[in-house]
DNA sequence: TAATTTTTCAATAGGTCTATCGAAAAATAA
DNA sequence: TTATTTTTCGATAGACCTATTGAAAAATTA
């Protein structure tokens, strides 16, 4: 019966990567605290109330640990951009989508994504590679969006498309840091103003 | 001669001062590129070619040393924004000085800004209450001039000026981190793009 | 139940770090 | 020059940190 033997097999996998999912929670969120330098394997280990060695059962090092964290931070993200700029919609509507999708990690997996924004620096080159790949393909797809709206002409000839990718995107990622004050804007409201702002202006115009 | 002894005494102090503001420096540059909790001491040291130790006889500690670095990156800050808020200029002139003065820090003193903007959050909260006074003013500052050009009826009603400001800060404060990157943008045009896109935004309109 | 596998643990090697101390060196003053 | 002050240094205490190892505990299977 291999059948039976694989299923088995598979659910101690299953259970494996359960636990590890747990302690890799427990590792974003202990980086996204203190920072990569200031979070130890301990801190780690005294929020799962286990003992310090018993990390590396799940992990080969802490290095390691943050590449995961960095990796899983970000999966689907460049899918689902390309998803947005592949649909039919509008280009208007692609960036209040693209600018919503940015951000929605934000809200689904804050610690993940606060660890991948303020700690990936400190990822070991060897270990940057893929993710700093991703990063420059994501770049320049949302840059995409800005460029086909010029194109389209429904955006300013005289727009900087990629320094505003840049400036769009600073805006998405910095919000992690200012959500929960005393203000307590959700993500939609956040997404809505940077497009908003980007798209229409301040300005009152008189038509 | 009382006169000469205090001028005796007074170059020495100077001296020292000098010497403690080079001291700061290397640390501000080293808690720019490791990290404060990424930096050690020795690495500082090293900058300077000096021993470890020594660097005790400027500061009693490396949080002081981080201390020092943030307030000396603050220094004149909310009193150049007071000056650009109390004067007679237009509300956008206002907004793109603001802008201007905002990330001038950038060039003038890249090391210092970027260890204010990533690290602060790492300096034991006794040591962050000056600081953290010092940001709400600013911030409220900066949110006055969206205010006033809403009162005013140049920006829309609907404009969010709390979350607006904290966009603008976030585009202002995240260029450190780009500004050096292929494109090689100037600080000018960094601040006009931020400006033009939140005052005036991408779209055509058919006037 | 007993045997086997998975998971956790205590102990620790080997390294780094901050901060202190008294002494040495360098600079300055007498 | 000699005396005094300022600056730097080597040595180190005491703490913390990562990663390894072999054994114990817990869970699973037979």
């Amino acid at each position: 019966m291999p059948d039976g033997h694989l299923t088995k097999q598979a659910r101690k996998k299953e259970k494996y990567e359960r636990r590890q999912t747990e302690v890799i929670d427990a590792a974003a969120s202990v980086f996204a605290e203190k920072g990569y330098h200031g979070a130890s394997t301990g801190d780690i280990a005294a929020k799962l109330g286990i003992a310090q060695s018993s990390l590396y059962y799940y992990f080969k090092s802490k290095d390691e640990a943050l590449e995961t964290v960095c990796l899983k931070s970000t999966k689907g993200y460049v899918e689902r951009l390309q998803a947005i700029v592949r649909s039919p919609k509008s280009t208007d509507d692609k960036l209040r989508e693209a600018i919503l999708n940015h951000i929605q990690p934000i809200k689904t997996i804050p610690n993940y994504f606060r660890t991948f924004i303020g700690e990936l620096r400190y990822l070991p080159i060897g270990r940057r590679k893929k993710l700093s790949k991703m990063i420059t393909e994501y770049n320049a797809l949302f840059e995409k969006v800005l460029t086909d709206g010029v194109a389209e002409k429904i955006y300013k000839k005289s727009l900087d498309c990629h320094l505003s990718m840049l400036l769009l995107i600073s805006q998405c990622n910095m919000s992690i840091f200012w959500i929960n004050d005393p203000h307590g804007y959700d993500i939609d409201t956040i997404a809505a103003s940077i497009a908003d702002n980007f798209l229409l202006g301040a300005t009152i115009r008189n038509t």
